[in-house]
DNA sequence: ACCGAAGGTGAGAACGATTGTCAATCTCAT
DNA sequence: ATGAGATTGACAATCGTTCTCACCTTCGGT
C-alpha cells in the first residue's frame, strides 16, 4: 500500500528542504520552510517545497497536519507506526509507543466486524515547562 | 473553555442545515449541503452554510474532519467525548466508547509530565458489509 | 403589539493556500 | 558523453473559505 513507486531522485533542493525540516521542532508550514530557506540563502521554489513535503508525507518520512485554519504543516517524523504527544505551547513532542492501544483498537474493530483498521490517535496537552 | 458565549439565535436557515446534515450519515462538505439544500428548495446562502457548519462544530454539535485535499467536512454528532470506528467504503460509522484508551492516555501524559492532555483518536476500516 | 439594538443573511468581491503549466535543467543508466 | 525521464521554478489558474456591507430577523423591554 505504498502507493505509486514512483522513481524518487535526490536533489540539492529535497535536501536543503529536508535538513531544514528536521532542524526544527514543531510542525511548520510550506511557506514557513520556504521563508526560512531564502533567508538561509537557499534558493528553492516555493511550489517544489510544496512538492517535496508532499512526497516525504507520501513516503512517511514526514507527518502532515491541518491548522484550524485549513494550512497544511509538516513534521519530520521517524518511519513506522507510533503516536505523538505534543505540547500546545512551545510544540515540544514525545513520540509514543502504546501496544495496549494497539490493542484495544484491534479489539474494538473486530467486535464490529470491521477489518483492515487503521487509527490515528494524537495527545495534546501543556508540558511541565510551559504549566 | 467554551469560547466566545457569543447569544445564537435560531433561524430558518439554521434549523435546515442541522436537518439535512443529520439526515445524511457521512461527513459533508459545506457545497455539497449547500447543493443538496438547493435542490430540496431551501433557499441559503454558501456563506450562510459555512457559518452555520463553524457555529455547529464550535458549539460540539457537530465533527469537523479535513479531507486529504484541505476540505473541511461536516458529520452531525452527540456531544461529549467519544470516539469514531468509520469504514472507508461506504461511509458507515459507529460512536465508540473507550474507558480503557481514556485511561492510557492520561497516564502516558502523566508520565511525561505533560497536564491538560486532550486526544483524539479515529478509527477508518472497511465493515462487514463491505467487505 | 411596537421599537430599537444586536445578531443573522446573502450576493459578490477578495483572499490565500495549493496546484497546474511548461520550458529549462538535472540525474542516471547506458 | 548521451538520451530518457524526473525535477525545478516563475507565474497563472483553481477553488474552498472568508470578508463586506446593506438589508432582514429575532428578542427584550415598553
Ligand atoms: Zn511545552
Ligand atoms: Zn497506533
Ligand atoms: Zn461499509
Ligand atoms: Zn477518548
Amino acid at each position: 500500500m505504498t502507493a505509486a513507486p514512483t522513481t524518487r531522485r535526490p536533489t540539492r533542493q529535497r535536501a536543503a528542504i529536508a535538513e531544514v525540516l528536521a532542524a526544527s521542532a514543531g510542525f511548520q508550514s510550506a511557506q514557513e520552510l520556504h521563508a526560512q530557506l531564502q533567508s538561509s540563502g537557499t534558493r528553492v521554489g516555493l511550489a517544489t517545497v510544496y512538492r517535496a513535503l508532499q512526497a516525504m508525507a507520501t513516503d512517511g518520512e514526514a507527518d502532515v497536519r491541518r491548522t484550524d485554519d485549513g494550512e497544511a504543516v509538516y513534521r519530520a517524523c521517524s518511519e513506522g507506526h507510533h503516536h505523538h504527544l505534543v505540547c500546545r505551547v512551545c510544540g515540544r513532542t514525545v513520540e509514543i509507543d502504546g501496544p495496549a492501544v494497539e490493542r484495544w483498537t484491534a479489539q474494538v474493530s473486530a467486535e464490529h466486524g470491521f477489518s483492515d483498521v487503521d487509527h490515528t490517535l494524537e495527545l495534546v496537552g501543556t508540558c511541565a515547562d510551559c504549566r
